[in-house]
RNA sequence: GGUCGCGUAGCUCAGCUGGAUAGAGCAUCUGCCUUCUAAGCAGACGGUCAUGGGUUCGAAUCCCGUCGCGAUCACCA
């Protein structure tokens, strides 16, 4: 299935308006299309945008572009003409030969090395409280599309980057210290992340009880706010961090190892990871340099307050501060620091970063600095840039405190998943540990495929109240499909298949095929857009066309040897693909369920 | 106000490099388990593709305007 009869079809059709009309006409340029499922035919051209050369009516043209197709395209076994739409059958022999190659392909769908070196950057968390759904779309979305832009043929290296610094991280920090006694995750049994989360809601608390009890001594609120004693000293805090202050990078270090291993735990039930790990605490000062250089350059200014600046404004973008006039670094030095460290470390040729939506200004302006700069990697920054999750009340704020728990949701769907197949009753032994591995695989199932089926541009609702339908248009709704034809594989037991040389395919056995020999083609084009949506449908489509097969057609028990080793072949790819496909979405298939 | 994005069935989403009567799932209703797993399959119901114009043989898709929603325009990250 390697060679794409599209594009022969595509070449085909130039050559005869070069023999029928002696005109070029460029072979790209002619729309292949797959039939519609209520005419007859494989493949459709679309005749209207030649008739400009032709100069007859469609009808004609597409006879005579159909004949010239026929005699010449050994792979066309007949043709229809509806109006201007030239309907093509491909013989099956074709489609059977096409089947067997794919079979023989160990990795069918793989794309053939493009030689590009490729980061993915996703994650990005905070060191002051756990992950949230936010993160979990982040997470999923980055995971995926690093997965799918390696199969499609690059070169790919998976990085996070932790704001692990600042005046958030101080602020856990300081509420620890004086009200946390000591508290660890060891002591307490909280999960480490939940733990520096809780003394930062503990701080946000403390300072709203300050602010307001100043305001009832007569202040007003701007000033209730900045005179809070908690404020004023979570503010020295992070000067004796800049300064390097012993105690304080103790205890940083302490609090900072707690989240880690806290984020660890999700990762892992998440089933993500990374190839390196970047510190904001690591690159910041790197960003400062790179701005000071531009200074120095002067592709950057520097105003009377001592701040300096780029000037954007011939590129539409204002002018943006990229050191503070006390000399203290901002988001996007940081950012600075860490593209520069990435590509002494890598070399790549795109830098992806999976970020929301809501900094697309700010990633505009990294990538114009960096050009400014004159670094080479800056036009291969790609900003993947997703939409936001939205709750059914709005939208998600961590400091509204309308924030879904990574952790926890994780737990409900393999909660929801287990009461669901205990319902079904389908299970032999619900207590074994086999079960909470099904569980497991069918809750993130649901849960992955829910947020990856949505383009990734588009912000999307999230409804937990709900929880997530396990049937339709679903993770495991694949899954099942998959589980289906490992029953029938082993039910038949291990024989080598031998597909027919004649036989004479039922429209769904064809269907089925033309859905996988989409496959490559749909690897590419999710790899093209960065968008893993187009990988989940495509699951979908498969496992929906195998469905309306599996139910019309026996298998196992097929009338004719013939048929049955087709229709296992068939059946064969299509696990393998469902598999594949998902194991790129991050999603595992069970053998049984 | 400037910039960017979005608006398709009651709900959640596909389709958007222009092509045939706009597709799924959920929800509601109706059928199908003595033959390979019914987490399935078949069917019904449901749409002025926000709106007005333009380009085209042809527009949900491209262009312009309008309305609505969101993000952003910090010496926050």
């Amino acid at each position: 299935m390697t060679n794409n009869i599209e594009q022969q079809i595509r070449t085909a059709c130039a050559a005869a308006v070069k023999e029928l009309y002696n005109a070029d006409m460029e072979a790209a340029s002619i729309a292949v299309e797959r039939t519609n499922k209520d005419q007859i035919g494989d493949y459709t051209v679309v005749v209207f945008p030649l008739l400009r050369v032709s100069k007859k009516k469609p009808e004609e043209t597409a006879n005579d572009l159909g004949a010239y197709l026929q005699a010449n395209v050994p792979q066309v076994s007949g043709f229809s003409v509806i109006k201007g739409f030239l309907n093509l059958s491909l013989t099956d022999s074709f489609w059977i030969e096409t089947l067997g190659s794919a079979l023989h392909n160990h990795e069918y769908g793989k794309g053939t090395p493009t030689g590009q070196k490729i980061t993915v950057e996703y994650c990005g968390p905070n060191t002051n409280k756990p992950l949230h759904l936010g993160h979990i779309r982040n997470m999923l979305l980055g995971y995926s599309v690093a997965s799918i832009l390696e199969f499609a043929g690059n070169e790919v290296s998976k990085v996070n980057i932790y704001n692990d610094r600042g005046i958030a991280i101080c602020k856990s920090m300081l509420a620890w210290q004086q009200f946390g006694n000591g508290e660890t995750p060891e002591s307490s049994g909280i999960k480490g992340d939940h733990l520096v989360g809780k003394y930062y809601v503990v701080f946000d608390k403390k300072y709203k009880e300050q602010v307001e009890q100043l305001k009832a001594e007569g202040l007003t609120e701007d000033e209730a706010k900045k005179k809070a004693p908690i404020q004023l000293e979570v503010q020295a805090m992070l000067l004796k961090w800049e300064a390097g202050d012993a105690e304080t990078i103790a205890l940083w270090k302490q609090m900072n190892d707690w989240v880690y291993a806290g984020f660890q735990v999700t990762f892992d039930k998440m089933g993500v990871d990374f190839d390196r790990d970047y510190f904001e605490s690591e690159t910041y000062l790197l960003g400062r340099d790179l701005v000071l250089e531009g200074l120095a350059s002067g592709v950057f200014f520097k105003k009377e307050d001592g701040s300096i600046w780029v000037d954007l404004t011939d590129k539409g973008l204002d002018q943006k501060v990229l050191l503070r006039s006390d000399g203290t670094s901002v988001y996007l030095t940081q950012d600075l620091g860490t593209a520069d460290l990435r590509y002494d470390h890598y070399h790549m040729d795109r830098n992806v970063y999976v970020v929301a939506d809501e900094q697309n200004y700010h990633f505009k302006v990294l990538q114009l600095t960096l050009e400014k700069l004159g670094k080479p990697y800056a036009a291969g920054i790609y900003h993947l840039s997703y939409g936001l999750v939205e709750l059914p009340h709005g939208r998600m704020k961590s400091r509204e405190g309308n924030v879904v728990d990574a952790d926890d949701l994780i737990r409900e769907m393999v909660a929801a998943a287990k009461a669901q197949t205990l319902e079904l009753g389908k299970l032999e032994n619900p207590e074994s540990e086999e079960a909470e591995e099904l569980f497991r695989t069918i809750g993130m199932g649901a849960l992955k495929y829910f947020m990856l089926r949505v383009d990734p541009k588009k912000k999307m609702l999230f409804n937990p109240e709900e929880s997530i339908d396990l049937q339709g248009q679903t993770g495991p709704f694949v899954q099942y499909s998959y589980a289906r034809i490992q029953s029938i594989k082993t039910k038949v037991g291990d024989i080598k298949i031998e597909l027919p040389a004649n036989y004479t395919l039922s429209a769904l056995e064809k269907e089925v095929l033309i859905e996988l020999y989409q496959y490559p083609a749909i690897i590419q084009e999710s790899a093209r857009n960065f968008d893993p949506s187009v990988v989940a449908s495509y699951t979908y489509n498969l496992a929906k066309t195998f469905n309306k097969f599996y139910v019309d057609h026996s298998i196992a028990n097929a009338e004719t040897p013939e048929a049955k080793h087709l229709r296992l072949g068939l059946a064969d790819l299509t696990a393998k693909v469902l598999a594949g496909a998902f194991k790129l979405l991050g999603i595992d298939v069970p053998e049984r369920m």
